[in-house]
RNA sequence: GCCGACGUAGCUCAGAUGGUAGAGCACCCGAUUUGUAAUCGGGCGGUCGCGAGUUCGAUCCUCGCCGUCGGCUCCA
């Protein structure tokens, strides 16, 4: 006998094998119809699996979101089902739920087309219809590979099998089988609000030496509204993608001439200006700015590893003299575009004699790296060939790691704070591919992961994701379309020191190793900007934005006082324009609005008089508040001088 | 890199079973001098991504290339 605990305290004997919707029909009948799954002490599974074990008994109705996995699970057998009718030749791989909906990958001679889809759908509408129960069995491994004999992606799954004691189940809905552990819905009626997205190209189990599968990308809500919202979103987020408003703010361009690096336009030059002014002041203090070149010979990169582990991502730049000394010409490939700056920092750390008591010493460099990335891999600013990063190393002794990470992790989110973006942390481990003794990897992971408690702050883990030198602390940050970003990192490193020979002279005169920790706070520029743009739908705070505010004369009586005055705000580093345009007022307005310009400032004949302007408000319509001139200069430049967040985007977004 | 879709004027997009193309906006000119999201009229503008093939004839069909976009395990 199992016992079971209700959520109220009460408890039930039940039989071994029971299955869950008897127990939950005897708890009542409203209640197995709202019945979706259920969970044991937790573990969620569906009321036509055997009862194995007692515990916890909760019953998951469509308000638990645990539940809605169960339903997008269900979805994927349901579009499997239909695509088997439609093309029964398919032979079917995975199809699990994911964070925002579901996929299935199909075998199949043609792939899908959009048509395909709408006709799938209609075909899933029509088994949602037909209302089968989804009915599960469980099987011998050799009763399975007879059900799956005609699947050889389904046969190899159950390879997976062999020699474990895990019980196979089967689940079915109408004509549909197919090999899975489940949950599932009761039956196909419960799918009601979904779409089919998108189909693409997906390697059988995400290995590109494999065959490449079709898959079918979809959502799915218990509500109609909810399903509404989420494409209501998605549309939301392609009007605030930064490649489209890139484009309609004049931000920066791409051309085929340079796939996967950015021509940044004058106003896009601008932003970027701004932002790397703003780091800059940041770091006056406490870090060294240097300039190092662009371009390495091979012995750079042997030294510090990249030249064995990262070289198939750097670009190789052809060296003549190697050539013409008989070289061939793979090996005539000596010299390569630098990916990180790390190597040129300690070439440079190596070339000076340092005391421990300059120690940390840090060192900041905003040049531009190439990496050779996939072409498939491209992708606006957020994955490109080109970037700058505002890359930083520390020099630093081992017992000064734990105050350094805190100086740092402080540094990094204190800069996203003046953006209003929050970061969550991650700590990654040591990866399979990686330079240096387990020895080492213990000392940097325990020595981070130290630093790291010490703040208290809270963190995930990331086994198996950290550099190939070192553990790492890495900064995630959410856009507006929920992409989780990786900006910042602190990463810990005890192999370059060794690689580069790096030394310091401690307080008893002896040599000693030093430690590195890599540092960026945005990752890099573009990425950033990317994500600043979507943060902002375009608006940006008015110390960023690249138009800062823009002059309206009402007429040309008035133009030349309009011109007195954006000099005067020009004078005062403020980023005036003034549109003197002979179109009308209503015409410059909305051109101002659909730039994004923080402030417009109409001067007419009353505030020529008065000395004053009329402000608009990006994004609050037509009222206006009547200051003098100075008033509205003062507070342009305060806002400036203190970085604020307005105006706000609010109502800007469209 | 791989799978698929897409590539028509500066931008957003129409279009023809293969007979060399159109709109709006932008831009230029003229008129209008405007009080808070598009004044009116006129004009300029395209080797229909690039190359080859099929054809009397290709922007449209075929092949190749370039680029952009969606994706390429969140494991039955």
């Amino acid at each position: 006998m199992l016992v079971l605990t209700l959520p109220d305290g009460a408890t039930r004997e039940v039989a071994y094998g029971t299955l869950p919707r008897d127990v939950v029909g005897s708890i009542g009948p409203r209640l197995l119809l709202a019945a979706i799954a259920v969970a044991v002490d937790g573990e969620i599974q569906d009321l036509m699996t055997p009862l194995r074990k007692g515990g916890a008994f909760q019953v998951l109705t469509d308000k638990d979101p645990r539940a809605l996995a169960v339903l997008r699970h269900s979805g994927a057998h349901i579009l499997a089902t239909a695509v088997r009718r439609l093309r029964p030749e398919a032979a079917i791989g995975f199809g699990p739920a994911i964070d925002d909906g579901f996929y299935y990958d199909f075998q199949v001679a043609k792939p899908f087309t959009p048509e395909d889809l709408e006709q799938i759908e209609a075909e899933m509408r029509k088994v949602v219809a037909e209302k089968y129960p989804f009915v599960r069995a469980e099987v011998s491994q050799k009763e399975a590979k007879q059900v799956f004999s005609d699947d050889p992606l389904k046969l190899e799954r159950l390879e997976d099998f062999e020699g474990s004691d895990e019980i196979i189940s089967t689940y079915t809905d109408g004509p549909f089988t197919d090999l899975c552990r489940g949950p599932h819905v009761p039956d196909t009626s419960y799918l009601k609000h979904f779409k089919l997205l998108s189909a693409a190209g997906a390697y059988w189990r995400g290995d590109e030496k494999r065959q490449m599968l079709q898959r079918i990308y979809a959502t799915a809500f218990f509500k109609k509204e909810e399903l509404e919202a989420r494409l209501f979103q998605m549309e939301e987020a392609k009007k605030r993608d930064h490649r489209v408003l890139g484009k309609q703010l004049d931000l920066f361009q791409f051309f085929p001439h340079a796939p996967g690096a950015a021509f940044w336009t004058p106003k896009g030059t601008q932003l970027w200006n701004t932002l790397e002014a703003f780091i800059r002041e940041r770091q006056r203090e406490d870090f060294l700015e240097i300039k190092t070149p662009l371009l390495y010979t091979k012995k750079l990169w042997e030294q510090s590893g990249h030249w064995g582990k990262y070289k198939d991502n750097m670009f190789l730049v052809w060296d003549k003299e190697e050539a013409e000394q008989g070289s061939s010409p793979e090996e005539s490939l000596s010299m390569s575009l630098k990916p990180m700056n790390c190597p040129s920092h300690h070439l440079y750390f190596h070339a000076d004699k340092h005391s421990y008591r300059e120690l940390p010493k840090r060192f900041v460099t905003f040049d531009v790296l190439h990496r050779n990335e996939i072409s498939g891999a491209l992708s606006g600013l957020t994955r490109v060939r080109q970037f700058s990063q505002d890359d930083c190393h520390v020099y630093l002794r081992e017992d000064q790691i734990a105050g350094e990470v805190k100086f740092l992790m402080d540094f990094i989110l204190s800069y996203y704070d003046t953006f209003g973006l929050t970061a969550r942390l991650k700590f990654a481990t040591r990866p399979e591919q990686r330079i240096g003794s387990d020895e080492l990897w213990d000392r940097a992971e325990n020595a981070l992961r130290a630093a790291l408690e010490s703040t208290g702050r809270p963190y995930e883990m990331k086994e198996g994701d950290g550099a190939f030198y070192g553990p790492k602390i890495d900064f995630d940050v959410m856009d507006s379309i929920g992409r989780a970003w990786q900006l910042g990192t602190i990463q810990l490193d005890y192999n370059a020191p060794e690689r580069f020979d790096l030394e310091y002279t401690g307080e008893d005169n002896a040599a000693h190793r030093p430690v590195v920790i890599h540092r960026a706070v945005s990752g890099s520029f573009e990425r950033f900007l990317a994500i600043l743009i979507e943060h902002f739908a375009g608006a940006f705070p008015v110390w960023l934005a690249p138009e800062q505010v823009r002059i309206l004369p009402i007429s040309d009586d008035v133009s030349g006082y309009a011109k007195e005055v954006t000099a005067k705000f020009r004078a005062a580093g403020l980023r005036a324009v003034c549109d003197d345009r002979s179109d009308t007022l209503n015409y410059r307005i909305r051109d101002g609005e659909i730039m994004k310009v923080p402030y417009m400032a109409v001067l007419g004949k009353r505030e020529m008089e008065t000395g004053q302007v009329a402000i608009r408000v990006r994004g609050a319509g037509k009222k206006q508040e009547i200051v003098s001139v100075d008033a509205f200069l003062a507070r342009l430049f305060e806002e400036t001088r203190t970085r604020a967040l307005t105006p706000s985007s609010e109502g800007a977004a469209s």
